[in-house]
DNA sequence: TAGCGTTGTCAACAACCGTTGGCAAACAGG
DNA sequence: CCTGTTTGCCAACGGTTGTTGACAACGCTA
């Protein structure tokens, strides 16, 4: 029925259904209330798989958190739309991928996803921000902002879950948000 | 030598010894990780002291985070100063008050601290915001608003630890989010 | 001084955690 | 068909957690 492509172990599914369920436990219950018994659980299969597929618990959540925040070129968006253009790429980004969910959360209480949120700012988010100035220092201070409102977005909406802001839809929130993030970095 | 004051009980210092204790780790460790035997380490008593004072983990963590944000009255605040206003309140009631991280860690994994921190907002900040405008639900979004922000630059700030975000001072970070505060409380 | 509530310690409990090693079944190649 | 590897399950380990109950020292009051 389903035949396998060449190349790909009979294990691969297994390890698929291992990662699927172990990012929404992480998301869902962050990382330390998120057991490998219940991942393993959800995924159908012992919790001896997790282990010897991933090596431990730090291993599953390092392979779980792998999170691309698929930046579009900020070198190529006119200047003065680039608040828009990012506000509503984050949004986008976020609604139907618990991935970064499973990192906030995680990243309040464990110091090895904290490491990696910050791995993230820098290699991604810092690094595209850069093209659009001249001063490296200065541009890492706005990127920096850019990114305190928009976890500061994501915190209240999908951790917290603060009513007025789950209430507004995407639109509401790209129109407010907007403006904050092209003055952080095009600002003054 | 210290003599106690008449009304309070010879365990009172213990109660407080445990409450500091607890905030600490609380603050430094997120809900889960903060055990109970290690607070009653700090605080240098037997763990059963901590059941016997505050019943349950639960209620140590309820007690322990009862959180005072003292905001101004904003009814008295010059219309075009509400943002560095609050901008600048917001920093210094957290600096040196560790309260406020130990419920923003636990937040992201207990559901009764993530409740606790949307009273917070509800009761204290949105309660505020409610005196400076006339309609309830508008008030509620731009409360919303703010908060995103506010708890997007604690989360950066004091949890993720975001280099850029540490490295600037108070007088920096108050003169980049006050102007988002002010749009979001009195703007468009 | 006798009695009683308070403050504190100690030892243990049941449950749960991440992790390990052994063993059976399924598979692949000769 | 035989043989070695892969995939999976099972049972158990050592450790940690929140929580409990028994019991000893202390302090107040009569």
């Amino acid at each position: 029925m389903t035949d396998t492509a060449p190349g790909t172990r009979r294990s691969d599914a297994t390890r698929a259904a291992i990662l699927r369920a172990a990012r929404e436990r992480f998301a869902a219950d962050g990382y330390e209330r998120a057991t490998i018994r219940a991942i393993a659980a959800d995924a159908r299969i012992d919790p001896s798989m997790v282990m010897r597929y991933y090596g431990s618990k730090e291993g599953l959540f390092a392979a779980a958190a792998e999170f691309d925040l698929r930046l579009p070129d900020l070198g190529e968006v006119p200047r003065e739309q680039l608040g828009e253009v990012l506000a509503r790429h984050f949004l986008n980004r976020w609604e139907g991928d618990e991935t970064l969910v499973a990192l906030l959360r995680a990243a309040s209480t464990n110091p090895g996803a904290a490491e990696r949120m910050r791995g993230v700012f820098a290699d991604q988010l810092a690094a595209e921000v850069a093209k659009i100035g001249t001063d490296p220092a200065a541009m890492a201070r706005r990127a920096g902002l850019v990114a305190s409102q928009v976890l500061g977005l994501a915190f209240t909406r999908y951790i917290v879950r603060l009513p007025p802001i789950v209430g507004m839809d995407a639109d509401e929130l790209v129109a407010w948000i907007a403006p904050t993030l092209q003055r952080y970095l095009a600002g003054r």
